[in-house]
RNA sequence: GGGCUUGUAGCUCAGGCUGGUUAGAGCGCACGCCUGAUAAGCGUGAGGUCGCAGGUUCAACUCCUGCCAAGCCCA
């Protein structure tokens, strides 16, 4: 145990951060942080499982710096925050990973490779960066539990998984249907609607009007128009929107005529020929005419009757095509909706590698894409192609692969959620959202406009869906909830190891009915399932640990960016909402994105991306996750930039360690260790009862804006709290602490500031969590007053006793006056170091002045004058003006606030102090009459000072005396001479503590005034002796302008 | 195309919900001061059509409508 205190000059942030980390791990605060807290109140934070097949980029700091700062937070304040860190392992970026690695391409060349390999190289590479994740979270001091790990790919998991799969479909809620989705045959798996979106790309696609002949009709056509030729072959109907205006028009060429049909409005887009119109229809007229397919193929499948003709849909516009379009309900998701409406099947002739089938001989084995041409070659031979040109649109790709997408109808699982959707509306309402807007505009709206949650994924690594069907009868199927249940239903033994991935699991069979045997379906489940399900799978609920899981649902605290809102906030909504009736998260933080310094979005390829590890090791991790805190509200984006950083550390992390230092350095010559009691704060100075106030009221708003999950406010009044501590307290109270001996007044003071800045350290250490334990080390260390870490400490109690209202206003006004005489100063040159005699002050409110009284001796030591004045009204000095209470007035007023307002303006002096004096006043506004205001009506300020050097700022004026009388110049001389021999100290390279004496010549007035002001020369300069001649023996001489003279001023080093 | 967010000084941001007449802070810049926290500290100054256009009102940065720009999410 020191009894000295660090005397530090500048920190090397980055090297303080690793040497705290390592006695962080030596001590295991971590894990005191909860042992200490292991009767306190539970407060749960979720935490969502990155995928660790990536490198970990500067905005997962940003992410993790707010999940982070509050449960430190709640752990101050006494509750235990348990965090489980958790890994997300499966899905379609592990695959593609893997396949890039294998150089597979493709669902055949995988199966080829073998499935079993395959996902054993998916579950190698899922946790391919794990360790550079390791090493972020701990650099960056993200406290998360890193060794017990959920492991999304663990049986475990995945058994909790489909417990709740099968729990939601004994509540009915999942059935299997179609869906029309984005599909990649790329790829071979349908991808979420997420994904699609990341491979919008613009592209030139053909473009062609389609003519369907009327059944029965000669040479009347429908004309459709289709940017994807390659549907042709699937047509199976054409939909009009009823209520559009529609028209037969005749074309001729030559001997040929023909006739089309075609929304009236979009005739003139469309038609590039001559024609009359013949014929006009309303939509609805046209619902249920027959036209023949343009090719025969899907007859094969389906008779004439079953579908082409003209069915309704009020999606169809006129905005694009011919407001007849063409319906291809195997593909397209609002052509599916409408022909199941209408009855109408579906013909799907293209395999799930994008290929033809042989129900299309011509083009079979043919890529979708490749066929388009053929197609429409196809369709002109038939003479039945109005049009042809091309198209330049956005259409959606593979965002991995690059290969196009296609609508193709998925035979797929569903997650009724629509079941559910008002109770997840109202549940929705119960979540505190930051920021609000997300909550009830991205998320709110989503959820208003919700659709079935289509769960199966046609791939290979992920979590598989535990139903079995019978290959006898499709019909029969069976849910498995639990390891053990399938075991038994496999005549598997209890003993025997089985990993619920493929292909092991596809093995797993047993007898159906009517000698059948239950396989289970290929599909895996969505990965948002996965970690959605995270609740209670990472405690292998309700196989085990029942009661933590209980104890732990909901959570208190979530934290993501934002486009986790259809994602992981979503499916823990749902699957919270489907399971337990409850929403799954009271408070969530949704944070936004982290760009470029310019704006832009930060991505590899354009070379813009801060890498984190880089700026920590620069910084350091505080610097870092401050600078993230304080900028802005983490759900606004965030503009990254080092110099914001270099501000961070400069402005405020400077700023802490020079006040500490400042302390240390004085503590240590007083040894003070404080010990003893406190000295209670009502008997301190004003300036020490302030800093307390200021302290107390920071501490309790910055309780408010953490408990309110405002991380950047409560930056922002820690900031400003440092503001004040340094810069006006210790800059103020500096002579306290060097003034010699000891005396209660600094004990006070060391008291003070100590206080000060223990509370300082857990105020920051939540965002700052080095420097805050790096401070309270310093401090505690010595003192040994509070626990071993300021990680375990508790936050400060708000001493509401020690908050004064009007003291802080008192100071305020201390400053606000010192800051004007300053600029006094500064337009009248007047150096501070020469004293002036009074500052004068026309104030009336004696309550005012009693304040001001108060703080009097700060005001007068701090802009170097003698005394303060307040003068009356009736000194003939003051001048007032009065300014309309608007608030109020405009109410009452009205249009006459104008006219009054320019009265008020007028007002003399003298009129002003009538109004003070009856508390009313009467204006005469002409034509509108008499106005009478009363006393609240007017605001005074008293400004002008005629002949005086004034400054006015918020109503408040400050007047300089700037005489100065033959003793100020004597002082201001003797000033001069003590700041000379200051300076010598510094260069000399003398202690603080030496003695010294000193020697000088200068004119007869320098040597006048030093010796009328002897005493205060020596104290200042720690002299002994003062000898108006040059020093025999000296350590240091230097020649000085001091006023208008020179003077040549020796010092020694005396011995002590 | 739809939903949401953002637009205030050269830069980063407050203020805006609850309209009130001098729109704030920090950085940067310029000038000065102070110096026993000194590779620190303080003050002063310049710098704004509060994205644009309408509207409501005695009064609009603030409320309403439309538009423009940027971003996110979704199609």
């Amino acid at each position: 145990m020191s009894t000295q205190f660090d005397e530090v000059k500048q920190l090397n942030f980055s090297k303080l951060e690793v040497e705290t980390l390592k006695w962080w791990k030596e001590q295991n605060i971590f894990e005191k942080s909860l042992t200490t807290r292991e009767e306190g109140i539970p407060f749960t934070f979720y935490e969502g499982p990155p995928t660790a097949n990536g490198k970990p980029g500067i905005h997962h700091v940003m992410a993790r710096t707010v999940k982070d700062m509050f449960c430190r937070y709640k752990t101050l304040k006494g509750f235990r925050v348990e965090r489980k860190g958790g890994w997300d392992t499966h899905g379609l970026p592990v695959e593609i990973e893997v396949e890039k690695e294998l150089g597979l391409e493709g669902r055949a060349q995988v199966e080829e490779y073998g499935v079993a390999e395959y996902n054993e190289k998916c579950r190698a590479s899922v946790l391919k960066y794990k360790d550079l994740w390791d090493e972020l979270t701990t650099r960056m001091a993200y406290w998360v539990d890193l060794d017990d790990p959920y492991i999304t790919f663990d049986n475990d998991y995945i058994e909790s998984v489909w417990w709740a799969f099968k729990t939601l479909y004994e509540k009915g809620l999942v059935h299997k249907g179609y869906k029309i989705q984005w599909y990649s045959p790329g790829s071979g798996t349908v991808l979420s609607s997420h994904e699609v979106s990341l491979g919008y790309e613009e592209t030139q696609d053909p473009s062609i009007y389609v003519k369907f002949r009327l059944q029965m009709a000669g040479d009347v056509y429908f004309l459709a128009w289709t940017t994807t030729p390659w549907t042709i072959i699937s047509n199976m109907a054409l939909a009009v929107n009823p209520n559009l205006d529609y028209a037969k028009i005749k074309l001729t060429e030559g001997d040929r005529t023909e006739y089309y049909i075609l929304a009236k409005g979009c005739i003139d887009e469309v038609i590039d020929h001559d024609y009359e119109i013949v014929e006009e229809f309303k939509g609805e007229d046209l619902i249920g005419w027959v036209y023949d397919p343009v090719f025969d193929y899907a007859l094969e499948e389906y008779d004439r009757e079953d579908a082409w003709r003209v069915i309704a849909a009020d999606y169809v516009t006129t905005d694009e095509g011919t407001g007849v379009v063409h319906t291809a309900p195997a593909f397209g998701a609002d052509d599916y909706e409408t022909c199941q409406k209408a009855d109408i099947p579906m013909f799907n002739p293209i395999d799930t590698d994008g290929k033809f089938t042989d129900a299309v001989p011509d083009f079979e084995d043919e890529w979708f894409k490749d066929a388009d041409k053929g197609i429409a070659r196809a369709i002109k031979d038939k003479h039945l192609m109005y049009k042809h040109e091309t198209y330049l649109h956005n259409y959606p790709f593979d965002w991995r692969k690059g290969t196009p997408l296609m609508s193709y109808p998925v035979e797929s699982w569903f997650v009724e959620t629509t079941d559910v959707k008002d109770k997840m509306v109202s549940y929705n309402k119960k979540i505190n959202w930051k920021p609000k807007s997300t909550g009830s505009g991205r998320f709110g709206t989503w959820l208003e406009n919700n659709v079935d949650w289509a769960v199966s994924r046609q791939r290979y690594w992920g979590s598989p869906i535990p139903i079995w069907v019978s290959d006898k009868d499709p019909e029969h199927i069976e849910v498995i909830g639990s390891v053990e249940e399938l075991k038994k239903k496999a005549g598997l033994s209890d003993e025997e190891e089985i990993d619920l991935h493929r292909p092991y699991i596809d093995e797993v069979t047993w007898e159906g009915p009517n000698g059948g045997t239950m396989r289970r379906i290929p599909d895996l489940l969505d990965v948002w399932f996965d970690s959605g399900s995270m609740p209670f799978a990472q405690w292998h609920y309700p196989f085990e640990n029942k009661e933590k899981f209980e104890d732990n649902f909901p959570a208190d605290f979530i934290a993501e960016g934002v486009d986790q809102t259809r994602g992981w906030f979503y499916t823990l909504h749902a699957l919270g909402t489907m399971l337990f009736d409850q929403p799954a998260y009271k408070n969530v933080v949704a944070n936004g994105l982290v760009l470029d310094e310019n704006g832009n979005k930060m991505s590899k390829s354009k070379g813009n991306a801060v890498e984190p590890f880089e700026v920590i090791q620069k910084y350091g991790a505080d610097t870092v996750r401050w600078y993230m805190m304080s900028n802005s509200s983490p759900w606004e984006n965030l503009k990254f930039s080092e110099d914001g950083l270099q501000e961070t550390q400069r402005k405020f992390f400077n700023t802490i360690v020079n006040t500490y230092s400042f302390f240390a350095m004085y503590a240590n010559i007083d040894e003070f260790i404080y010990s003893g009691t406190p000295i209670p704060v009502g008997d301190r100075l004003e300036m020490d009862r302030w800093v307390i106030s200021r302290l107390n009221t920071a501490v309790k708003l910055v309780d408010e804006h953490l408990d309110d999950y405002e991380p950047t406010k409560a930056a922002r009044v820690v900031e400003n709290f440092v503001e004040e501590l340094s810069n006006w307290y210790v800059r103020r109270n500096r002579r306290r602490f060097w003034k010699e001996g000891s005396s209660l007044d600094k004990t006070a003071a060391y008291q003070t500031l100590y206080e000060c800045l223990v509370d300082l350290a857990k105020l920051i250490s939540p965002i700052a969590p080095f420097l805050g334990e790096w401070l309270y080390q310093r401090l505690n260390t010595v003192t040994q007053q509070d626990e071993e870490s300021v990680h375990i400490s508790f936050y400060p109690t708000v001493e509401e006793t020690a908050i004064d209202k009007q003291l802080e206003h008192r100071m305020e006004l201390a400053r606000q006056i010192s800051s004007m005489v300053l600029s006094l100063r500064n337009k009248i040159e007047i150096n501070v170091r020469q004293p002036l005699s009074r500052i004068i002050l026309p104030i009336e409110d004696q309550e005012e002045r009693h304040a001001i009284e108060a703080v009097k001796d700060i005001i007068l030591d701090e802009v170097n004058v003698k005394e303060i004045q307040f003068v009356d009204d009736d000194s003939g000095i003051v001048h007032k003006t009065a300014k309309p209470n608007y608030p109020k007035l405009g109410k009452k007023l009205g249009s006459k606030m104008k006219p009054v307002a320019a009265k008020v303006s007028e007002l003399t002096t003298e009129e002003i102090t009538e109004f003070e004096e009856t508390g009313s006043i009467e204006l005469d506004l002409g034509d509108q009459g008499i106005v009478q205001l009363g006393s609240e009506g007017l605001e005074i300020i008293r400004t002008g000072l005629e002949g005086w050097s004034v400054e006015t700022e918020n109503g408040l004026s400050v007047a300089l005396d700037t005489d100065l009388s033959p003793e100020l110049v004597q002082e201001g001389l003797a000033r001069e001479f003590v700041n000379r021999i200051q300076n010598m100290r510094k260069e000399a390279d003398f202690e603080v503590v030496d003695r010294i004496a000193i020697g000088f010549n200068g004119s007869d007035q320098l040597e006048e005034a030093i010796e009328s002001m002897k005493e205060y020369v020596k104290s200042e300069t720690l002299a002994e002796d003062i000898v108006s001649h040059e020093l025999d023996v000296s350590d240091f001489v230097k020649t000085w302008e001091i006023g208008e003279e020179e003077s040549t001023i020796s010092i020694r080093r005396n011995p002590n």
